[in-house]
RNA sequence: GGGGUCGUAGUUCAGUUGGUUAGAACGCCGGCCUGUCACGCCGGAGGUCGCGAGUUCGAGCCUCGUCGGCCCCGCCA
């Protein structure tokens, strides 16, 4: 028989109505002579209830345990005024059993599924079918569901047509380390699993598909975070003849789509930021605006009163300041200096701002006027704390705006209900890598320098800002792109300045290098981190709670026991041998 | 690659300065119960204390190593 409702779905309407529902055992509540069930689907639960007038019925509905898979035939009937449940969907009717079929047994779980929230992740993810039963995890996938209907219906309507690119690709030497597929029929060759479709977007630009889009999954073999798994989900977009704010005027539209989901009115234009005043403000890149607070640079103060720690020649000194946090013991004060030498800090300064008197590592060294003049400098009152840091701008920067972070939740200063986006663009299209004595891209290799700073790519490649531009919401960066070289001139400039010979761009990039030569639109575009998007919009800390099927922090799948060795014979057919 | 933290019953956890028989809650099994909805009450079963060494008369507890989970730094164009 079909069934006639889903279980959350029987209402007053049906009262008196013959139903065929299924669903799983959620629990059942046996009071001797009556029995309660409460039955589950993906819609909801229902109670139907058994009564010892019906014995037969009675004794198989005890035999029922949780996570049984059942049929029941019933009636729909009204609760009492005194047994309603105003806590459920369902809470003001019943079902009255009149036929019960057993569909499938179930061995006891792990766990209890209205309870999996509170079972280990690792547990649950071995597990993951019975987690997704529960309710919070089911929601996760439908809301993620909704969200790419989102997505892809936005994108149709704005004339962006879906395509998909290649899963296996060619290597490429920039970037994270590549997922790698041996090839049986190229022996000793290997494909690349893609860690975004980037170039090849590219070309779909050079073939005229002028807004392009794709729900494209990336791969890349780093090592993991709450926010990142080997493999995920881009948002990928890409766009002919535009400038970088039709690409933020096109994703802010988007974006107040997918939190309208959520009930979150958003009101763009985002603000924008250059990512130097988002390092001088901010200390950071990824800016967390829910809260106040910002570096205050106390270069001058600082140098004035004649400290060595003050004077090196490309020191800057800079400071935030913790309102109220005079009460600060010399525990929080020392978990602070831990976490700025953690972010590469030599120590860190602070000045306490009592009632009475003021507190400091320095004091001894140079009295209290001079102390109180440089936490005065730094913007600091009465019943404040001080930090400073003296370093390098940018080890500074970002040492205090790490604290900075620490603080606002160490003062409870954030909203948690803020959604705070905006846009940090003109980024360095370079940064020096020391470990490669090199520079190396800080977007990538294709992205397109400022008009304006083309002329120092050669002369001060440092100096040179990119076209480049990242999404922030609440300091966690959503997306980012940049507009593209279209100009096979200065993308061999670009190559060059990496230290990237002609050789090896022809062998690594050739093909995007000719596909520029014939007719290369300007363009740009911009990709996003669909399941950290989905991670927002369902409340949770990690992306692992809205992919289905995660791994663990060392790259494993605990339900599919993934990775595993393979056979001998297929390691023959790749003529792969493994080392001992 | 580095740092932190956790690992005890099916699950989530407690376990004192190293000391007799390792506890609780939920789940599970059995019984009672006619309006429950975290039902209630009574009884019961269930443990290689992640693994391996070491110290000790004696280790869940201390030491070293190792494996795994999670968080962070590096890394992630």
């Amino acid at each position: 028989m079909r069934r006639t409702h889903r279980c959350g779905e029987v209402t007053k309407k049906d009262l008196d109505k013959n139903v065929v529902l299924n669903g799983w055992v959620k629990r059942t509540r046996d009071l001797g002579g009556m029995l309660f069930l409460d039955l589950r689907d993906i819609s909801g639960v229902v109670q139907v209830f058994f009564d010892n007038e019906k014995t037969e019925l009675y004794e198989a509905a005890k035999k029922l345990r949780m996570e049984d898979v059942i049929e029941v035939t019933g009636q729909v009937r009204a609760r009492e005024e005194k047994n309603i449940n105003p806590n459920m969907s369902t809470g003001e009717i019943e079902v009255g059993a009149t036929g019960l079929t057993v569909l499938s047994k179930s061995e006891v779980p792990p766990f209890v599924i209205s309870d999996a929230e509170n079972a280990s992740e690792e547990l649950r993810f071995e597990y993951r079918y019975l987690d997704l039963r529960n309710e919070k995890a089911m929601n996760a996938m439908v809301l993620r569901s909704k969200a790419v209907m989102k997505v892809r219906n936005y994108f149709q309507r704005h004339n962006f047509i879906d395509i998909e690119t290649p899963i296996l690709n060619k290597s490429t030497p920039e970037g994270a380390r590549d997922y790698i597929v041996p090839s049986r029929i190229h022996k000793g060759k290997f494909y690349a699993l893609p860690q975004s479709p980037q170039i090849f977007k590219q070309i779909l630009m050079v073939a005229g598909f002028d807004r392009y889009i794709q729900m494209a999954r990336c791969f890349r073999d780093e090592d993991l975070r709450a926010d990142r798994q080997p493999e995920f989900t881009q948002i990928d977009a890409e766009m002919s003849f535009i400038e970088q704010e039709d690409i933020f005027e096109i994703i802010e539209g988007l974006m107040v789509e997918l939190w309208d989901l959520i009930d979150v009115k958003l009101s763009p234009p985002f603000p924008r930021l250059t990512w130097q005043e988002a390092m001088e403000r901010y200390g950071t890149d990824r800016p967390d605006t829910r809260f106040g607070i910002e570096l205050v640079d106390i270069t001058k103060a600082a140098q004035e009163t004649g400290l060595d720690m003050f004077k090196g020649e490309n020191n800057v000194t800079k400071a935030i300041v913790a309102p109220g946090a005079s009460e600060w013991s010399r525990k929080v004060i020392d978990e602070l200096t831990e976490e700025a030498k953690k972010m590469g800090a030599k120590g860190l300064l602070w000045i306490k701002m009592e009632e009475t008197e003021v507190k400091s590592s320095i004091l001894k060294t140079l009295g209290e006027e001079k102390t109180r003049t440089l936490a005065v400098a730094a913007g600091a009152k009465t019943g404040d704390v001080a930090l400073i840091v003296s370093d390098s701008f940018l080890k500074a920067s970002k040492v205090l705006g790490h604290l900075r972070l620490v603080t606002g939740e160490k003062l409870e200063l954030i909203d948690k209900n803020k959604f705070n986006f905006l846009w940090v663009y003109d980024f360095p299209l370079f940064e020096w890598s020391e470990e490669e004595q090199r520079y190396s891209a800080t977007h990538h290799a294709f992205t397109s320098p400022r008009e304006e700073d083309l002329d120092k790519l050669e002369t001060s490649p440092e100096s040179v800002l990119s076209q480049a531009y990242d999404l922030v919401c609440n300091g966690t960066e959503l997306g980012g792109g940049s507009i593209r070289i279209h100009r096979p001139d200065i993308q061999k400039k670009v190559f060059k300045a990496l230290g990237i010979s002609e050789e090896e761009a022809e062998e690594k990039f050739g093909f995007l290098l000719k596909a520029l030569k014939y007719g290369a639109p300007p363009h740009g575009g911009i990709a996003f981190g669909m399941d950290r998007i989905v991670a927002f919009l369902a409340w949770e800390d990690s992306i692992r709670a809205v992919i289905a099927f995660p791994k663990t922090t060392s790259a494993y799948c605990p339900l599919s026991d993934t990775p595993s060795e393979v056979g001998t014979k297929a390691l023959d057919e790749l003529n792969i041998t493994l080392k001992k």
